[in-house]
Parts: C-alpha cells; structure tokens; sequence
DNA sequence: TGAAAAACTACATGATCATGCGATTGCCAC
DNA sequence: GTGGCAATCGCATGATCATGTAGTTTTTCA
C-alpha cells in the first residue's frame, strides 16, 4: 500500500484527488493538506511514501515545501503537480528535490500511475516536461566539450592551485619547482586559453571543464 | 506522418520494428540501418523526423552517430533505445542531443507512443532512467544552491568583469565608478567567499553558481 | 522619518603579477 | 646526431593587486 499526502489549496480539487486515490488500489490516501505549514505539521505522524505538491500556495510555496519536506523526510518521494510550466519552477523544484512533475491537466489514470512509478523508482514527467528537463540539462554540460584546448598535467597542477587561492611561491614550492617555472607554464597557459590575468584563465578553465 | 528511421545491428530485432510501424497508422518507417555510418549516408536522402537509436552497435556507438546526425540534421529528433542504463551511457546520449531514451524491453505499444511524444516536442523516458536524469541533475546544480552565501547585483558585475580579463581600471570605467570602490566590493566579496585572490574568487564563485 | 545596509570615494604600501628576453636539460623521432 | 619540443630556471620592470584605515552618499525598509 503506498501511503499519498496531497497538498493543494483549492479544496474542490483535492477532495477530488483524495476520492480518486481512496477508490484505487494500492494506493492509500493518508491526508490532505491546504498548505504546506500544515503537511509539514503531520508529516511525521503520516509518513507518507509519496506527496503530491501543488506549487501554487498561498503561504510556503510548493518549492519551499519539497525542500522542507526532504529536509525532514528524506525517503518520501516528492511529486509536483503544477499549472506552470516555466524553466524555472521546473528547474526550482527538481533542484529542490522534487522527483517528478506533472502539468495539472493529467489525466486521472496517468496520475495513479504516475504515484505508483514514483514510489518504484522512476520520476514521472508530462511529456514537455520532460524535453525541458533534457534541454536544460544538454545547455548546462555542452560546454565541457565545444572546444578542443588541451592543458599538460603540469598547467592543470598549476592552475587548479592558483584557482585555489596559492601565490606563484606557494605553487611553485608545492610542487617543487621555482616560481619561474611557474610562470613559464601559466605563460602557454595564456596563450592556450587567449588571456591576459588569471582570473579569466580560471574562469575559462572551469567553463571548459578543463580544471 | 512521422517518418521514421531505425539505427540497429541485430536484424531480427530490426525487422520487427519495421514490421511494428509499417503496421501502425500515423507512423512511416523510411528507413532501417544496421550501422550508423550508413544511417548517416542516407540521412539527407530519408529526412526522418525521428530516430530510432541503438547504442551497442558495431563501427560508430550510437552515441556518436546522434552527435553527427545533430550536426548534420539539427531537427531530427534521436530516441536512443539502448540495453544500457548506466549513468554514463545516458548523460552522453543526452548532452549529444537525443531526445529521449527507452530501455529495450519497452513494450510495443510504449514504443510507438514514445515516437509520436518525441515528434511532437516530448522526451520519452522509461521510468528509472527519467530518475536518474533527474538524480544527474539535482547533483550538479545542487551546488549552486548549497551554501547561503549571496552576492550583491555590484559584486557580480564586478567579479564577472575580473573574471571575463578586467582589470580592475578597466571594471572601474565600464562601471562608472571609482577604482577605489572596485577595490572596496572585491573586498566584501573576498569576506564572503573566504578567500583572499582573484582567481580563489573567481573560481569559488563559478563553482557556486554565483556568476 | 530615521536607522541600517549597501554603495561609493580616497590614500598608502608592500606583495604579487604579466611579460619580454635568454638559457639549460632530457627525450623522442627522423 | 641533430632538430624539435616540453619542462625547467633566471632576471628585470612596470603594472596590478591585497589590505589597512577613514570617510560620504544613496537605497532600503521598518
């Protein structure tokens, strides 16, 4: 029996979640909450496996919610059901620790499915929410390969310890070589990456993924 | 009509998939390859809006052959359809531009569902991997999130500026402020990233996501 | 409106950096 | 064995930075 906490300010509509959930099998609906100050309240004694989340709230939004809740509860599976759409509450509430997300206009039977994938492992998305989930995460690591400059082991030492805070002296006796040498290398590495300080050579470094 | 290639080795298996949309309404299979060179050779010929995608394949992984489908038909939609389900094998297919991905034991009807969801701007997902997408996800952006350290709309100028090669003159001028002042925000910023260089800064702040 | 926070300016000094020029050593390939 | 290449070291100099101290102005919010 997986045991469900709905959490949705419009009563009409989770009244309706919770009649839908009681006349499925498997499925347990434990509470119904109208806030998430409230959830949080009985989470606890409810323990729920899965909580479906509004994010539209009037008080502690959903987001803060899925934060709070995994904070508390780390085993229960979040799942968002949203009317937005946009990147960035997608992006929020997945950061967050949501598991799934799905649009509010699922179909009844999906959502049932959906509660029991989430329970077994999976992450349901609405289908666009999905693509939007790829696409984010293509935009955020095709970077680390778009280009094709390649540090020695030696200018990535150097680089890493600068970017961490060393002094060419504390480099260069960290590595046991004389600051010359140090600024030899840091030299091709200006040169390989087309910059002057660095800042931008550490910036430019950790863009590529090269350090 | 969805017109639709198959990229896959094993011929029986490929067949069958012939058979499965050749039968199903809505679909068209222009193409079945058994290795993505010739998949690439015909590409411009087939014009496919979806590709069908094996990983395991002899000659070039299906990995590289999204890659170069991409580059060369950049709307061609790749699901990858894979026995793999290694972290690996999916981020790679994903940042190489597929579009979904489907363990190979999907059922008949879940595939040709997936196909139209592809086409229609969906990434159709086999429940787990979607988990593990959304698990790589929250892994690298929980960073960003991670720690309440937050810098002000000035400090960011500056610190992007420093970090694009600036110096600070050249920050102090686009800005229209003093050098002094730059001096005076890098100050705070060193405080608050609890460093003491540039490129500490530089560094620690894009590991942050705070610029 | 009044206090607090953020942003800004100024001066000073020792430390550190960017870059030009030149040289040595060890290793690999042709 | 000689020419190329990566790594090492040395010196010099003007530019830039890190940090201390000490103010003023602007924004923000209770």
């Amino acid at each position: 029996m997986v045991k469900v906490v709905i959490v949705e300010d419009k009563e009409a509509i989770r009244e309706g979640l919770v009649v839908l959930l009681g006349a499925t099998e498997g499925v347990e609906c434990v509470a119904g909450y109208g806030s998430c100050e409230d959830m949080l309240a009985g989470a606890k004694k409810d323990n729920p496996d899965v909580i479906l989340m509004d994010i539209g709230l009037p008080g502690m939004s959903g987001i803060g919610g899925t934060r709070e809740v995994k904070k508390a509860l780390p085993d229960t599976v979040v799942v968002v059901l949203s009317v937005y759409e946009d990147d960035e509450n997608i992006f929020e509430a997945l950061c967050m620790g949501a598991s799934g997300y799905l649009v509010k206009n699922t179909p009844p039977a999906r959502l049932i499915e959906a509660i029991i994938e989430a329970h077994e492992g999976g992450s349901p998305m609405s289908s666009h929410i999905a693509r939007k989930v790829v696409t984010l995460f293509q935009k955020n690591f095709k970077s680390s390969t778009d280009s094709d400059v390649k540090l020695t082991g030696r200018e990535i030492e150097i680089l890493t310890g600068l970017s961490d805070g060393d002094s060419y002296m504390s480099v260069a006796d960290s590595l046991f070589i004389s600051v010359d040498t140090v600024r030899y290398h840091i030299r091709n590495v200006y040169q390989k990456l087309q910059v002057h300080s660095q800042s931008a050579a550490v910036s430019k470094a950790i863009r590529k993924g090269l350090i």
